[in-house]
DNA sequence: GTCAATTTTTGACTCCGCGTCAAAAAAGTC
DNA sequence: GACTTTTTTGACGCGGAGTCAAAAATTGAC
């Protein structure tokens, strides 16, 4: 049974091994550039030890995107429980959004890659499942945080809408204004230069169009958001720290020291 | 020199078609799909006669998504010029990105794919300027109305931004929920049930939160967007219609009939 | 420590698409 | 009709996907 977990071990350890490996190619170079060719002979192994990991290159994709979309959510866990009345919840989870597109870039550009229609029909359903599950998450702490907010009467939502869809909103214009700012041709040649301040300021304009108490003036917004980052930039390194420690995993053949 | 215009034409021609072919291969099955000896066979030509025309299929993509981003282009030139005040022809052009992508799914579709870098990259200079330019008229349009508004002090906008980035807040909610609503795998089973209702719920605090005049409540906006409906939409299908006139011209040689 | 059974790894193989290019075919010219 | 120019063709070389039988390594019974 030791035994069994340890050949089990030895094998989790190489699928990650394999991940570390693909994401900068993928990242960097694209999806064509990532063949299982390419792994096997970067790694030294076979191309049929790779299939015995991953049963074509779109499901390596996945296994990254699940990755990555585990460290948003263990992201968007901590910016929810910062301190402070319901509304500044909500900024330092566009906080923890802003975070993680810009110092987890990597992580941010795997994520798109599950919108390949291709990739995502190809591959396999438990980890679809994963990743739905994973978007639930985040879904749902972010509204946690409205119903909590409607709850105390800081906010009122319109008939309209549910809370979901309340979120949604702010899903969208973050995730469009981040999409946009990777990959837009001509941002800047258009005259979109602050592209990160531009949405901020359209975050706060949501914000008090809906009044989510307490309102703010700009000034406020931004001095509140200059608090929040300290607040949290450290819990944010620790869990990136840790992340990558669970992931890198690559020196440690796990007893032999020295 | 008749001779030459027409071999030109003839050519030109023939690089519609071979487009005609490629739009629904690449919307439908992705990029993979999307060979070049598939499309020598579908048109009964030999591949080298394809690589006459473009150099590689990244080529084709890019010259399928300038045919996309020019309706784009059509359509928000029409709802920008439709009768009323500016906060109603801004209205007009968000009915106008719903339309598009509604009614024009395809041409959505082909659009996104110039945000993936490995296509970009590969394609020509000629073809990128082209899409640049496309994009920076779109953006001009937009920012024109808001330019107007500042103008006829319908409108003030924050200090913090620019016209230009006061755009790219829309377009980023506009895009992002659209690119959402089509591509993530659990946005229903999330809670989001009507997104374009949520997403027209945001626009319409967000520019009641930028006091863009007049001010509307929800029924005044969903009226307003029930009349901005039908005064524009035979004018688009007019436009779709001309433009795929444009581009399905398969079965004119064009003088021979009977 | 040996050996047979089991598991894992390997890389040769087939298939397919890309992009090239010399030869064939067609069109144009006089 | 003969010669030139343009266009089309498809065989070819290359490289990656995915398979699978054979080789190597591991295991565990004795």
């Amino acid at each position: 049974m030791t035994q069994m977990t340890r050949k089990q071990r030895e094998m989790e350890q190489r699928t990650r091994e394999i991940l570390r490996v693909a994401r900068p190619i993928l990242v960097g170079e694209g999806f064509q550039a990532l063949s299982m060719e390419r792994l096997a002979s970067q790694m030294e192994y076979a191309k049929g030890t790779i299939y015995n990991h991953f049963p074509h290159k779109e499901e390596i994709v996945l296994a990254l995107a699940v990755e990555a979309m585990e460290l948003r959510r263990a992201l968007f866990e901590r910016a929810a429980r910062i301190d402070g009345p319901t509304r500044v919840r909500l900024m330092a989870i566009g906080y923890a959004c802003e975070f993680f597109t810009q110092s987890c870039t990597d992580d941010f550009l795997v994520e798109q890659w599950i919108r390949n229609n291709n990739i995502w029909d190809k591959s396999s359903e438990q980890r679809q499942n994963l990743i739905r599950q994973c978007e639930g998450c985040c879904m749902q702490i972010v509204s946690s945080v409205v119903r909590q907010a409607i709850e105390n009467r800081d906010l009122v939502i319109p008939e309209a809408i549910s809370p979901q869809e309340f979120v949604f909103g702010f899903w969208a214009i973050n995730y469009g204004s981040q999409i946009l700012t990777h990959s837009s041709p001509s941002l800047m040649s258009v005259g979109v230069l602050n592209p990160v301040q531009a949405i901020r300021v359209h975050c706060l304009t949501l914000l008090n169009g809906f009044q989510w108490a307490p309102m703010m003036s700009w000034q406020e917004y931004e001095s509140t958001m200059a608090q929040i980052g300290p607040a949290l930039e450290s819990d944010f390194h620790t869990i990136c720290a840790d992340r990558n420690k669970m992931i890198d995993r690559n020196s440690d053949r796990n007893m032999v020291s020295q």
